[in-house]
DNA sequence: ACCTGAACACCGTTCAAGT
DNA sequence: ACCTGAACACCGTTCAAGT
């Protein structure tokens, strides 16, 4: 059975997430997929060709999974908390997107972060301003919120050999919610 | 002049920051200081050996660098205020921590990266029993503290074109601030 | 002690040749 | 249409030879 441009990217975010960017290399692809190197140049013209392809299924997938875990919650406090809990619990997984937040000195990457971070302000902007909070304060919010959970995500990734457990744990995602919620009247 | 292994290690150091792991490499290096790949093995038996160097100076730097800025302030409610804006302000520098957590799959940087982490975790809990938290929510504090801290740099790191001004700035670090700080009489 | 320069293995890229 | 296999350039590593 050939081959298709789909195998290799996605073999290539799988090689993307666990080792890094520059572990996106033809020829270990290559081995990993079973075929040769030429065979990997009737796909793609080169290199670069496979890690753009690479960041746009990322893009999609992350798009698509923050669409399914977090807009179909109607309340905003409810979001808010997902969020923050959906930060430790996404980070044990993989770790693309901190794989791409190193690479950020690729133009590529940089321009795929810069394109995700602004869809994410722009999303909890308006979760702040459906919570109350005036609007020249829904920005600086939003900012603290992604601050949050990219923190968090980051924690897990450098430390996965102390994590809190139990009660511990409980507390800290409990502290992570009120660090976001803006003030007014509680549930 | 001869060039010294300290040398080598500096230049590295500066390569990590600004392209990642990967771009510390033999002959690039070996261009940018104007020698040859065989005047880098008399000083390092591999690229691994370099690696361990440059990891250890970054580490010595760090370490120094937190302790004179925020060990020297005594009141431990200031502590956590220079913590959350020296996040904002470090991260404009260079991003040598980024491109770690990325390498986090490597061995000798996960390493790093433990000791570290807990090393910061360790100074925040005994902060926050200063400041009267409970010796059961000292550890959680700590924990959400330091995902503060990191997700400000993370954030600038990942989109440093869209950066907040003025009055937004300072709100937004004041949020940050006030996040991470124990319920308690204020000052 | 410190470095050069040639050598060889590995990965990116090309391309003629196969099915 | 899809792939192989050989070729060549680049970087990691070694090492004999230079000063």
């Amino acid at each position: 059975v050939p081959l298709s441009r789909g195998d290799w990217t996605e073999e290539a975010l799988v090689v993307l997430a666990s080792d890094g960017l520059a572990a996106v290399a033809v020829e270990p692809l290559a081995r990993r997929l079973d075929a040769t190197k030429g065979s990997f140049y009737w796909h793609f013209a080169n290199r670069a060709e496979l890690v753009a392809a690479t960041l746009e299924l990322w893009e999609r997938r992350a798009t698509a999974e923050t669409i399914e875990r977090i807009e179909v919650i109607a309340d905003p406090r409810e979001r808010l908390t997902a969020l923050a809990t959906g930060a430790y619990t996404r980070a044990s997984r993989g770790n693309a997107y901190a794989a791409l937040l190193a690479a950020a000195s690729d133009p590529p990457v940089r321009a795929l972060l810069e394109r995700v971070t602004r869809t994410q302000l722009e999303f909890l902007e308006r979760l702040y301003l459906d919570l109350d909070v005036p609007a020249d304060r829904a920005p600086p919010h939003a900012r603290l919120a992604y601050s949050v959970y990219l923190g968090i995500s980051q924690l897990r990734i450098a430390d996965p050999d102390n994590e809190p457990e139990g009660r511990e744990l409980l507390t800290y995602l409990e502290l992570a919610v009120d660090s976001i919620m803006p003030p007014g009247p509680a549930t």
